[in-house]
DNA sequence: CTCACATGTTTCCATTGGAAACATCAACGA
DNA sequence: TCGTTGATGTTTCCAATGGAAACATGTGAG
């Protein structure tokens, strides 16, 4: 009775499960919400079984903490790619914020599970490093932007509160009322642009 | 076998079920953080069978929702009373400010379910107008220290996503390097001073 | 070769949110 | 006074989830 193994049977053995893994369990972050990420359903895409995943990653924590590694890596790459088209300080300053938020609006999920501690695990050295880098990166455009003068901690502070509070309230609705509602990013974008033309 | 009514027996009836459910959510929420809070947990704190909550609230969702309405009402409050302290105007506003991050750090689960859209329904009655007062406050506060000058919009989404995006990142402690790791809420309040210094 | 180990699967369990049917009680009208 | 009606609760059932444990299947190193 045992299965001949036809070219239509699958290996069993997948070969590339954890990239397959990250890869929807980033789709269904993308397609359903954080709350459509389920350990189940991801394994399902891959078709694999729903303990599969234990083996890469230890937990639903795990898979989630990497997947956030994934994207605070691509986080970093996108404002350093933006930082580096500008050459003056304070023009790369600027160009850090505008990705910053182009990021959160193009990754809407992947964002917001970065950002949602609770259900990652920060020890993972993968996002640990990970979240290190994207940091280091939005710290050199505020140092270079505001080279020596103040507490530049404060500045850190300012620059980075100013970003992730206009993703988070945009991501979640919250900037629909000032948004004329001609909805969607562009306009987003504008009143990032008036806010940083203040003072 | 019919349980005579003794004096220990519970009334088939709570009375003040709603008070009670919204309590326990709350005390969970504070103690358990927002995954704690659960549908069934709640009931049982409340010693009520685990479908109790449908007729008050709809929903797991529902429940949330009457909860995020509380939490907003007193947000506002707490905003307004914090700026009702000063006169100048200018002061109103940096109040207004401080009082947000307060708040947060002082009701962290409860600021985080508020503005965790995805679980709440913005469309009950009792969230709505707390939102809506809550932002309110927020706008007086930007309009009476910027009297008529430049783009209004603009300046309430910049003040908003200031002390919206420090709060959410201090809840996440992802300011925790940059707090002289002294810890606690003096520490982040002395950062935020810092902040508003800027400028 | 063969055997240890990584990678997968099956099976089981407790917990959760929700639906549906039923129980209890209080208030109002005949 | 007495029903009956609707609000408030409970019991019972179900599907989905994350995880543990035991087992299956390959693969590569000695």
């Amino acid at each position: 009775m045992a299965t001949p193994p036809t070219s239509q049977s699958k290996p069993y053995h997948h070969g590339a499960l954890r990239q397959a893994l990250l890869g929807a369990a980033e789709a269904r972050l993308a397609q359903s919400g954080p709350d459509g990420l389920t350990l189940r359903a991801v394994a399902r895409d891959v078709g694999a079984s729903h303990t599969a995943p234990r083996n890469h990653f230890d937990d639903l924590t795990g898979l989630l903490s990497e997947l956030a590694a994934v994207g605070f890596e691509r986080f970093a790459d996108h404002m350093q790619a933006a930082a580096a088209e500008q050459v003056a300080p304070m023009a790369r300053f600027n160009a850090t914020g505008r990705a910053y938020v182009e990021f959160a609006v193009a990754n809407p999920g992947l964002f917001q599970l970065m950002f949602r501690s609770e259900r990652l695990d920060a020890g993972r050295p993968a996002l640990r490093d990970a979240m290190a880098r994207a940091y280091r990166v939005l710290q050199e455009a505020v140092a270079a932007a505001h080279p020596g003068r103040g507490d530049m901690s404060a500045r850190v502070a300012r620059a980075w509160s100013l970003a992730h509070g206009f993703a988070m309230l945009l991501l979640d609705g919250r900037l629909d009322p000032l948004l004329a509602d001609q909805s969607g990013a562009p306009e987003a974008m504008r009143l990032l642009e008036a806010i940083l033309a203040i003072d």
